[in-house]
DNA sequence: TTGATAACGGAACAAACGTTCCATAACCCC
DNA sequence: GGGGTTATGGAACGTTTGTTCCGTTATCAA
C-alpha cells in the first residue's frame, strides 16, 4: 500500500477554479498554482496531469458548482419573473471577489480559449445547451400552467434570456452604474411579458 | 535628418489588431508580432513602447475601425428594428478569421484584461458609453418623429440592446446553429416594438 | 560630401515559463 | 515490522518570454 495523499481533490479543484476564474488561463502561472493549491508541484502534476488539465477540470469543477444553482433556481421555478431576477441577483453578488470583478469563468474560457481549444468549446457549449434547455422546458411548463402567454416562444425567449445573463456578465467585467444594470434586468424581464 | 521608417504606422497597428483580435494579449507574443507585422524587433520597441502599449494602440485601432462602423449605421438610422438587423450581419460577419471565430476584441479585451488592466478597462467602456449613448439617442429620435412608441425607455433600451449585442459576440465564439442566431435576433428586436 | 539623426537587423539578456526528475517520506497489507 | 507502492519536496531542465543593446544603414539639411 502506498503513502495517503495530504489533500482533498475537491478542495485544490475549488482553489484552481478560484485562481483561473479570476486570472484566466494564461495569466496563472504553475507558481501560481502551486502557492495558492497548498500543492507541491509534483503532486500537482501527479494528480491533475499538465495545467491544460487542470484548467479542464477546474472548469469542470465551476460549471456543477456555480452553474448548477442556476439549473436548480430554473428547474424549481414558480415564477418565471421572479426567478430571472433571482439569477440577476446571483450573478451580481458572484461577481466579486476581494472587490475584483470576475466575470463568468465560463464565459471568460469562451473568450480566452473555445476558439482555439475545442475540449474548452466542448464544455462551453454543453453549458449553453443545459441553461437554454432548462429555460425552455420552465417556459413551456409555465405555458401550460397558464401562467405564461403561448404565443411566445419557448426556444427563441430561452436563447434571448441566455443571451441577456451572458451580456451581463461581461459588463460586469468592468464597473457598471446599478442604474443600467437594473435597466438591462427590466428590460430583458420584458422577454416574459 | 534621419532614416525615414520603413512601414506605416496605422498598417502596423492593423496588423497588430489581426493578431490580437484573433488570440488575445497573453497568448500573443512578441516573436509573433515581429514576424506577423513585417517590422524587427528595434523598430516596434522603438515605435510603440512595449508589449502592453501596442496593444492598448491596437484597441485603440480596432475600435476606430470597427466599433466606428456601428455608430455611422446607428447614427444615420431610418428605420432602428433595420439597423439592429444590419449590425447583428455586420457582427456576424465580422468575425469569422480562416473559419476561426474571433469575437469581438473588445469583449475579449473586457473579459481578458480589464479586471487588472484600468486602461483597458477604460476603453471598453468608453465603447459602451459611446454606443449606449448612441442608441439612446436614436431611440428618442425615432420617437419623436413617431416611429416609435413613447412608452419605450431609451436609456434601459438602449443598455438592453448593447447588452444582447455583447452576449452575440461571445455566442459566436463557439459555433453555434443558425435559428438559435435568428432567435436571439428576433427577441431582441421585440424591444423595439 | 559631410555629418547629425534615427531606423534597422540580429544577437543577447535575464527572468519566467511549464514540466520532469529523484531522493526521501509516509502509508497499509502481508 | 519489513516490503511494495505512491505522495512529497525541491532542485533542475530546456524553452520561451519580453526587452535591450549595438554596429550598421539610410536619410536629408547644410
Amino acid at each position: 500500500m502506498a503513502r495517503t495523499k495530504q489533500f482533498e481533490v475537491e478542495n485544490v479543484l475549488d482553489a484552481a477554479v478560484g485562481l483561473f476564474w479570476k486570472k484566466g488561463y494564461h495569466a496563472t502561472s504553475a507558481n501560481d498554482l502551486v502557492e495558492h493549491l497548498g500543492v507541491s508541484r509534483s503532486s500537482l502534476y501527479d494528480t491533475f496531469g499538465d495545467k491544460r488539465n487542470l484548467y479542464l477540470q477546474a472548469l469542470h469543477q465551476y460549471r456543477k458548482r456555480i452553474i448548477g444553482r442556476h439549473l436548480y433556481l430554473i428547474e424549481t421555478a414558480t415564477d418565471l419573473k421572479e426567478t430571472l431576477e433571482a439569477i440577476f441577483s446571483l450573478i451580481i453578488e458572484q461577481d466579486i471577489d476581494d472587490f475584483h470583478p470576475r466575470g463568468c469563468m465560463l464565459v471568460n474560457a469562451a473568450t480566452e480559449m473555445a476558439a482555439v481549444d475545442e475540449d474548452v468549446a466542448a464544455i462551453v457549449r454543453g453549458n449553453q445547451w443545459d441553461l437554454q434547455k432548462a429555460w425552455e422546458m420552465a417556459i413551456k411548463k409555465a405555458q401550460y400552467q397558464n401562467e405564461l402567454r403561448t404565443d411566445i416562444n419557448p426556444k427563441s425567449t430561452a436563447a434571448a434570456i441566455y443571451n441577456a445573463i451572458i451580456g451581463m456578465r461581461v459588463a460586469l467585467k468592468t464597473e457598471q452604474e446599478q442604474a443600467t444594470l437594473d435597466g438591462i434586468i427590466r428590460q430583458t424581464l420584458r422577454l416574459l411579458d
